[in-house]
DNA sequence: TGTAAGGTCTGTAGCAACTACAGGCTCAAG
DNA sequence: CTTGAGCCTGTAGTTGCTACAGACCTTACA
């Protein structure tokens, strides 16, 4: 806990910890190429910098905004070797925020068709169960998950 | 063409052919457990029926509704081997409309920090990268990813 | 009756994006 | 010097499919 071990960079568990990513995912990230293989010690540890784990949480932040591995490929530079265009940038955002609107769209239809079926719902030992109905006979009500 | 095939069954390909599902996918259920293993021909080809089309699109229905093949064993009662009461049906369904829901949250404050973002971008070739820059540095703006 | 095309059979491998081991080494503290 | 934590490697598991290879069967047509 004290500081006088004056270390030249983390070891995977210090980036790990700083990021708050799973200490597995930084090797998996290696592998696949989104973090640059680090210097090793000479027993073969990964030594990382405030470098790495600047990209690490720019990888992260990415993730959660829900961006693929292959459009942070695109992102970081890693497809042609050059870092991209605002263009490219801006036109690899808009596709992804389709996407979204898109996936949110369809969850909604999930929803309105869910939430319509389970308030028909008595929950007590009725014969017939209307979520199992709905599913069984998806176009008899109104709510389906088509969209129009 | 012709019908004085006098068939008992579907084969596999009909099956496929009469749901819209994958003939591939037919396998996968059975050997899962949520289609049952059907007869067979002395050849070995299976032999479905009416009741196994049945149970083959509820379970795609279900699984556009966005159940879990988990989920789907308990609305078809393979966990006990009992069919399920309409109050576990209607616990279960709730407890997936509250995922649902919180799918839907968490896509919409992507939206919302993509859409505010993407806006920003000129496409030129600026300098620097609203996109990226909002990646980099997640709460410099107002529009932020975590629930409040 | 022969044959060619297409359907079905099996097991297995691949996808995304990790996560979790096992078995062995190394390092730091007491 | 020992003990325990941390790191190393490769590999297997996760979810819900999808796609293949190589063998077998069935059907239609000549």
């Amino acid at each position: 806990m004290t500081d006088h071990k004056r270390e030249r960079g983390f070891k995977r568990g210090d980036l790990a910890r700083a990021t708050g990513c799973n200490i597995e995912t930084i090797r998996y990230y290696e592998k696949t190429g989104l973090l640059p293989d680090p210097p090793r010690t000479a027993a073969g540890y990964r030594i990382y910098s405030a470098a790495h784990a600047t990209r690490l949480r720019f990888i992260l932040r990415a993730r959660e905004l829900g961006f693929s591995m292959e459009d942070i490929r695109g992102l970081l530079g890693l497809e042609d070797g050059t870092a991209p265009t605002c263009a490219e940038v801006k036109e690899r955002t808009e596709r992804h925020l389709v996407d979204i609107r898109t996936r949110i769209a369809d969850l909604r239809r999930i929803e309105a068709v869910l939430a319509a079926t389970a308030s028909r719902c008595s929950g007590a030992k009725a014969p017939d169960c209307p979520v199992l109905d709905a599913i069984t006979h998806p176009y008899k009500n109104a709510a389906t998950i088509n969209s129009s």
